[in-house]
DNA sequence: TGTGCATAAATTGCATGCAATGATTAATTT
DNA sequence: AAATTAATCATTGCATGCAATTTATGCACA
């Protein structure tokens, strides 16, 4: 079972050559964040080399960034595991995310160009009548852009790269937050909160109603993980 | 000239032991954080891995540490070069630093104990009279100790690390901010503002004083910087 | 039957070596 | 003389191998 890793088909194109650790952590990295390597689990270095048919060299490097990036961590002699995380530590992150997510909508409420502002509006607009019309499945696509929208308005890339950090760190733990029914449209009229405090350049508003949104979509997340913290605490015994 | 780097004497009391690969990396951030390496030096494998009279691999591994922290970065094929930062990017930084730590003030308005609040303010008080006896040399310590004493006040070890780790990149940009006279005395009133908003449980205007500092503090920095960066161009050009 | 020790198996971490890619220099041609 | 190409050199990145620490298992003894 060798998963073809090697970048050497859709290498050359992009021009600059991606190293095959980074290729590998990559690959890992975005195993854990769409949920294929649960909380928990050993992340082998030998089983690793062997399914993607590389040395161990590579894969130690690749595991390196992983935990770099916050998604794993090295037990001093029992190899690295997929993060695993208290319900008190989730809680911090939630916080922090809100503070930074605020702290973005704050700067774009006072720096973003009348084009960025156009263009926030019109995104929220289109949106709220897809959540009007009932097409739920095209929201999470929506509130993407929406987020980066306002990131992008903050015109600060270490803020957003700080952001997206901590979004790929919990995202192992927000699955389904759309699930709950009315919680779309309840998010639908906080951003659009978000969008009249933006609009007008109340910058304290608009760090507000973010912050509120944020914890609000925070709190479920964390509920939900909390139902399945048992079934999966399985996978820390045998592994 | 082998710096003595294995961690042989000082690792039994520990009881943890440390990775040669850990402590390499340590050390090559410290000489970043500490000014001893310079923006632009390249960092050799070869040539640390023998001033420090090991193989090239934990220092391949030690660099990637250090590239993770953001301190350096690895271009192609160019090797790992110590971090340069534009005066764009070091101005986005200074103002995510700010945002990060109105935040953390923010929270612990909220959220500071009985017992923090008073530690918090003898703190300020001390270094308020240190400064009045002309104590200059002790204020970095007691600026250290106090944003400290926020951060622990927020009860929010993730935005801690944030902070924590924003700082670190910074650090290299950042030496002799009191250096100006007068800053010293308007810091301790900044410091003051922030104190009193926190203790009367006021988040917003601990936020806002507390932003307002850190950005000040950070405009001096800059500033430094940017009469700095001359000199050390050099070590972009032949890049 | 339970505890303690010893041995064996496995895993991590470091060293060495090789191959491939990119950069620099020199040489040749126009 | 300048530009282009070729060749050498340096550096990175990956593979393999070994040593050391750790953990698990089995056996002996109390």
């Amino acid at each position: 079972m060798t998963d073809q890793i090697r970048p050497a088909a859709d290498d050359p194109p992009g021009g600059l050559r991606r190293s095959l650790a980074d290729t590998l952590a990559r690959a890992i990295a975005d195993d854990i964040i769409e949920g294929r390597l649960l909380p928990g689990v050993r992340l082998d270095e030998h089983e690793l080399a062997a399914r993607f048919d590389v040395s161990r060299t590579p894969v130690r490097e690749a595991l390196g960034q992983v935990c770099a990036m916050g998604l794993a961590e090295r037990r001093p002699n029992r190899g690295v595991l997929v993060m695993v995380m208290s319900e008190a530590r989730l809680e911090e992150m939630f916080v922090a995310m809100a503070e930074l997510e605020a702290a973005a909508a704050r700067l774009a409420a006072l720096h973003m160009t009348g084009a960025e502002r156009r263009g926030l509006e019109t995104l929220h607009l289109d949106s709220a009548a897809a959540v009007r019309a009932g097409a739920t499945d095209d929201y999470a696509a929506f509130n993407t852009r929406f987020h980066q929208a306002i990131y992008a308005g903050a015109h600060n890339s270490y803020l957003e790269e700080l952001v997206g950090l901590t979004r790929k760190r919990l995202a192992p733990f927000r699955r389904a937050q759309f699930n709950v029914l009315g919680r779309l449209a309840s998010s639908c009229e906080e951003h659009d909160r978000m969008v009249q405090a933006i609009l007008r350049g109340d910058a304290e508003a608009a760090a507000a109603e973010t912050r509120a949104h944020v914890l609000t979509v925070s709190a479920a997340s964390v509920a939900y993980v909390g139902t399945r913290a048992r079934s999966t605490a399985r996978s820390d015994q045998p592994v």
